[in-house]
DNA sequence: CGGGGTAACT
DNA sequence: AGTTACC
């Protein structure tokens, strides 16, 4: 009998609206009042006035989301926010663009279940989902369970007398009790096994487990959670979607295939609108209903998909890899694991979409603000706590989207990124100013190559190729011992490059008086060289830094007390 | 739809 | 290196 992995997925309830916008009463239908609460809680601590008024979160065009009061006078979710605004005039519109918060506090949360894993096997899914593989932790609690059983227990005593599970196996005292006879929460499908011993056992734990780390979560960090158990990620992950919000599901191995048959193939996870209409296109080719069957009437049920297609018709209209994956996927076959997320992400980017941008200097205003912005994350998201460097990106990216480039059709241009990122010694904004003149506007040139007018619509700045920077040593005395000249160490790997083969000339009059060139030598050296002026000193050890890695650097002594 | 992200293809 | 699919 193998052994079959113990996967928990969970998500966070509506977790855009409750963290960007603190909206209240997010769930009209629940019957715990938890949410409300909860979210009451949040609201309160975040801004108590949003919670007399009507007000939507719009992005862009459309409302993604209302509170309670505003949808008790109709506004509608996904609603145009031009027909919202004229409808309710006194409407009260909160931004929902920037998702800092929300980056934030899914950060925050992921963090935090983290350190309940063993081995931290935790995989993030966008910004509200995670896998977590508890396999070690039930293994490990089953092999106490067994001990108990070799050293005398009766049967009936060990399934009867709550079981302790320990979530650490140094400190004993850490866990929770648990019946070993019965679930935490739904069951998929309703439909219990027989046989609650080998691996359903596990599964049963398995429940258990899920229900403690979503009581943490809610306890010490207020956020409700929805939770699937199973045997691989998309079981668990579709079956935490069958009861919504604040539950949790297990679906047992067994009933995997008739939990599956009853989906539409669109809702298995993996399976997009393009495949979805890849797989329908070949399964109904031939089928001379063209003119009476619409695209939406053909049957796309899991079940139908399985009986009328075959493992060939897959790989032959998805490709080798991807259709073996997801005829599998049908099957609830899912060999891929956990794979735990880095701290480091991969890459890191900004965009904004426009109605239209016509001139260079439009473009580069745009470029300025995104630049500006993309800097910022680069330095908080790439700099530990004590301001040294998790990763340096090597790459730069530019990605637009004109009017005429159809609908989601992206173009992009990359280079090396210049190493004055990382210098300690410059001000955000004479990096920004350097990069825009340097990099981003002469990639833009690259992009629309010798056309003389243009029309974008989107612009996208990203840093992408993040090498890991090597680790440091975590000797705490290497920090607090004041060392005066740390910042030139960090500064020896800080290599200016030549700005001269990035000089894909700008079209159009566009000029600038600082960069219109590359720097002299002696302004090289200037970039690499220490500025006195510009840097500040932490009040609490001394040590020495520039004001953006001071924020970071103060949250490590507020995270010390 | 939006604003980000990851990974796999070519 | 750039595109496409997915969430």
């Amino acid at each position: 009998m193998s052994k079959s992995p113990v996967i928990i997925a969970l998500d966070w309830d509506a977790f855009y609206c409750s963290v960007s916008s603190s909206i209240p009463h997010v769930y009209c239908g629940c019957h715990t009042n938890t949410n409300t609460n909860r979210a009451a809680q949040v609201e309160e601590h975040f801004n108590p006035e949003l919670k007399k008024i009507a007000f939507a979160v719009k992005q862009k065009g459309i409302i993604c989301t209302c509170n309670y009061v505003a949808r008790a006078r109709g506004v509608k979710k996904l609603q145009m926010l031009v027909d919202a605004v004229k409808q309710f005039p006194d409407l009260v519109i909160v931004n929902g663009e920037d998702l800092s918060r929300y980056r934030d506090a899914s950060k925050e949360l992921w963090y935090f279940t983290r350190d309940m894993v063993w081995g931290g096997k935790v995989e993030r899914l966008g910004f509200d989902e995670l896998f977590l593989d508890v396999t070690e932790m039930i293994d490990y609690n089953i092999a106490l369970l067994d001990s108990s059983h070799a050293s005398g227990e009766s049967r009936c005593q060990v399934d009867s007398a709550p079981f302790f599970f320990r979530m650490s196996k140094e400190d004993e005292s850490v866990g929770f009790s648990c019946p070993l006879s019965s679930v935490a929460g739904n069951v998929a499908t309703g439909c219990l096994p027989e046989d609650f011993g080998g691996d359903n056992l596990r599964l049963v734990l398995g429940s258990h487990v899920c229900h403690y780390i979503r009581s943490q979560i809610l306890d010490i960090k207020g956020y409700t959670s929805s939770g699937g158990v199973s045997i691989n990620k998309t079981l668990a992950k579709m079956a935490g979607a069958t009861h919504k919000p604040n539950q949790q599901t297990v679906l047992f191995p067994e009933f995997a295939q008739d939990f599956l048959d009853s989906f539409d193939i669109g809702r298995i996870p993996w399976i997009g609108h393009r495949s979805k209409s890849i797989i329908l296109d070949a399964i109904y080719k031939g089928s001379a209903d063209v003119n009476d069957t619409t695209k939406e009437e053909r049957d796309s049920t899991v079940f139908t998909v399985r009986h009328l297609a075959n493992k060939h018709l897959f790989v032959h209209s998805l490709g080798q890899s991807s259709g073996e994956k997801l005829w599998d996927l049908l099957h609830g076959i899912d060999p891929s694991g956990v794979q735990p997320t880095s701290d480091i992400p991969t890459q890191i980017s900004i965009e904004d979409t426009f109605k239209s941008l016509t001139s260079l200097i439009e473009v580069h205003n745009v470029l300025s603000r995104l630049s500006h912005s993309l800097l910022e994350r680069v330095q908080v998201d790439l700099m530990d706590l004590n301001g040294d460097w998790l990763g340096h990106p090597r790459t730069m990216r530019l990605t637009t989207r004109t009017r005429s480039s159809g609908y989601g059709t992206r173009i992009s241009r990359s280079d090396s990124l210049p190493s004055i990122v990382f210098s300690s010694s410059h001000s955000r904004d004479y990096i920004v100013d350097y990069l825009v003149d340097k990099c981003w506007m002469p990639l833009f040139s690259k992009l629309i190559g010798d056309v003389k007018t243009f029309d974008i619509v989107l612009l996208n700045v990203a840093v992408v190729n993040i090498e890991k920077a090597p680790a440091k040593s975590s000797d705490i005395t290497a920090f607090f011992g004041k060392k005066k000249h740390n910042h030139n160490d960090q500064l020896q790997d800080v290599h200016i490059e030549k700005p001269e083969h990035k000089k894909a000339k700008v079209v159009g009059e566009y000029v600038r008086p600082g960069f219109s060139d590359g720097l002299t030598e002696e302004e090289e050296e200037d970039v690499i060289s220490d500025d006195d002026s510009s840097d500040e000193v932490c009040v609490v050890c001394g040590q020495r830094m520039m004001s953006f890695a001071l924020e970071a650097h103060m949250r490590f002594h507020d995270f010390g007390e």
